[in-house]
DNA sequence: CGGGTTTGACCGGCGC
DNA sequence: GCGCCGGTCAAACCCG
């Protein structure tokens, strides 16, 4: 229907990447014929999911090797920038303290810059939640610090930017609110845990789900950092059974939709 | 004082 | 080449 085309361009409009990885993931639903995409939820998804890995290579539109750069040619294109650069600050360097001390400030960026994009070739995975919530700083049992935030076109809310606070961890969260609908919030989750999650070791209880049981993950979101992590990677029992959570979690009278309602939408 | 947030500046990618 | 835009940095600030 027009209607439904109408909300896929506004999630194209907001959020290419959400938009694609959910085509993708269409793709792949509709792609199982024992499965009706109209009635597909992200629960079903996962519980169909065929073998362990092909959720993770549903989930991540980012690995496909058509999109690796050839390591030799990666290096020197950032060589060639980089010496363009670090040659002029080099010579500029003497020329006064002030300057000096910004050179020295634009290299250190500039490595970084550097091995961010490093980094970026062996892009993490990413994926993203919509929330139905009136609240902004949505509780996934995670520690985050905010390290920016970011005025979206066409919106007038702001995009956050996250980072995991716990150390060697390298997750980051990107969240905004629709412009179209104010009540959704958009979580997108950058990357995988290297630890457990802080909230469940310590027993800590989110204000969502403070009469849940705190055996597992009771929110989407903390739901899906776990099977993002580490551990639940390297184990499958570990992942069925985060699974079946999920399963009673969309039980519960939920103020929270997840990406299913958009599977449904074709 | 340590840890988190705010916010303006900066950078790189991309389309025109 | 230029401008736009998303993502990140980091100094300043805030707070417990």
């Amino acid at each position: 229907m027009a209607n439904d085309e109408g909300e896929n361009k506004v999630y194209q409009q907001y959020d290419p990447f959400v938009y694609n990885q959910l085509d993708m993931n269409r793709t792949i639903l509709q792609q199982q014929p024992s499965l009706d995409p109209a009635f597909m939820s992200f629960t079903n998804f996962f519980d169909t999911s065929l073998e362990y890995n092909s959720v993770w290579r549903a989930l991540d539109v980012s690995c496909s090797s058509s999109e690796l750069i050839s390591p030799v040619d990666d290096m020197s294109k950032k060589k060639a920038s980089n010496s363009s650069v670090s040659s002029s600050s080099d010579e500029a360097a003497p020329a006064a303290e002030d300057d000096s001390v910004k050179s020295k400030k634009e290299e250190k960026r500039k490595k970084q810059n550097a091995a961010q994009k490093k980094e970026k070739r062996e892009r993490e995975p990413r994926f993203a939640f919509l929330t139905k919530t009136e609240i902004d700083q949505l509780e996934d049992g995670y520690r985050w610090r905010k390290y920016g935030q970011k005025a979206v076109k066409n919106s007038p809310y702001p995009r956050s930017y996250y980072r995991c606070t716990s150390q060697k961890c390298v997750v980051k969260k990107r969240v905004e609110r629709s412009y179209q609908d104010p009540s959704l919030v958009i979580t997108t989750y950058e990357g995988q845990h290297i630890h457990h999650c802080p909230a469940t070791l310590r027993g800590h209880l989110s204000p969502f789900h403070a009469s849940a049981p705190s055996s597992g993950p009771a929110l989407p979101q903390e739901l899906f950092s776990h099977l993002l992590s580490k551990n639940c990677q390297t184990d499958p029992a570990s992942m069925m059974y985060q699974n079946l959570n999920l399963q009673q979690h969309l039980q519960m009278p939920d103020h929270y939709s997840l990406l299913q309602d958009l599977f449904t939408q074709k």
